[in-house]
DNA sequence: TACAATTGTGATGGGTTCTTAATCAAAAAG
DNA sequence: CTTTTTGATTAAGAACCCATCACAATTGTA
């Protein structure tokens, strides 16, 4: 059942794959739409709306890596499921210039494809459910824009480098729920990443020494022994 | 709590290769078991629960697509990483027809293996996590919030180390059934796991004085004799 | 390239939690 | 009723976890 009425975009140029993975998606009950080249893909996300764009990187007329950009000028939400045959170009997707949302390197099985699709949806449907504008949060003094990416502390403004500010938001964002130091490597680094679970402490330790009056005491970041972290509820902080 | 410590099973008929790969993964702490033919490999999945299967094509018995086949019959989300030798095969693997997850062609490195050992894992899990929701549990004046990892009675908010909180957790979402000391040594503290079920009794008794009014006469967590313990069931609490 | 800023890693100390062992109490078995 | 088995309780040491700092590695930028 599909909850997302716009269809999904498939930009492949090799028809075999397109068709697999057509029938494999429209299996699991999801609208479709095919092409199979860079510029039509361009003409039809210009004119209509798409749940979720697919997109191959080699590709004749347009390449997948311009049309990402394309995209990004039009609509920052939309979100883009890339396709690649070389992991060299995955450093590139993943640098995020081009704004793509995750990728695929080729060959993929359609299990992992069906379970990235639904995961992508199921996202960006959650985070325009929750943060449909991107409102500034208040918590007591302090208050950050999500937008501009910064934060300030009784109307000082806060040098955060941009680890900080992601977990700042993110944590407020969702004051009061635990997050295990793998689920934030997980969320802040890309689930990809490889690398010590203690390194999240530091980064904790440096955010709390510029946002809580006194590191040992925070208001703000509460550790869950065992487990985590987690952002005080507002009337832990409001005070 | 880690509930995906259930063994990898190595499939492969080269005990040299099989042994490599059981050391290094065993390094990296995954609980492990080994098999060398088709058939044996298939009467283990159908009689055990494991986390991940690595899968040589190539086996005497039955051959690893066969197996593959059965596998995704019984169990459409268990993870497959397939080993070949030959590239010709990685078509058919990932002709996707036979439901493999991910692959690796020999010679392959120790190090991609445990990569993606890891993140097929990983991934799975994180699927497996956002199919379900964590919605919070009310027993009476027993508030527990999964997400949150807190826990309310009557209002109070209780300290529970996170032990305490995973064992309570377990047993409100299943509650009146019974486990085992060992069953649950196995869920919380994980498959691989060696100590004594005595230690089960200290951390229940230290929950029970921190949620039942008298822990002589437990309201919430319930002694089977003989057996271990159960969560009491709704109309037990309700009163 | 070199420099500065940011991020990641290693090491340490202190505090919390967990595990174990010992003992006592209660239930089942003989 | 006595013995045996199983569970509860307590206390102490072991193991683990977190905060912190210093420094190394990486990244960004002039």
């Amino acid at each position: 059942m599909n909850t997302t009425e716009h269809p999904i975009l498939i930009v492949e140029d090799d028809e075999d794959i397109s068709e697999l993975i057509r029938i494999q998606l429209s299996d699991s009950g999801y609208a479709l739409e095919q092409c199979y080249d860079g510029n039509d893909a361009i003409k039809r996300i210009d004119s209509n709306t798409y749940s979720l764009i697919l997109l191959d990187i080699m590709l004749p007329g347009t390449d997948g890596f311009e049309i990402c950009k394309h995209i990004r000028q039009v609509d920052s939400q939309l979100p883009i499921l890339m396709l690649t045959a070389k992991s060299e170009e995955i450093d590139k997707i993943m640098g995020l210039e081009f704004g793509a949302d995750d990728y695929l390197t080729k060959p993929f099985s359609i299990r992992e494809l069906t379970a990235r699709v639904k995961a992508l949806l199921r996202r960006v449907q959650a985070i325009q459910q929750s943060d449909q504008v991107q409102e500034e949060l208040h918590f007591g003094e302090l208050h950050i824009n999500p937008e501009m990416r910064k934060v300030e502390l009784e109307g000082e403004l806060l040098q955060l480098t941009s680890k900080e500010f992601d977990l700042l938001l993110l944590f407020a964002q969702h004051p009061g729920r635990a997050y295990s130091r793998q689920e934030l490597l997980d969320i802040i680094w890309g689930y990809q990443y490889d690398g010590y679970s203690h390194t999240v402490n530091s980064h904790i330790n440096r955010l709390r020494n510029k946002i809580e009056k006194d590191a040992a005491e925070p208001t703000f970041i509460k550790t869950v022994w065992g487990v985590g972290y987690r952002f005080a509820e507002p009337n832990e902080v409001l005070s």
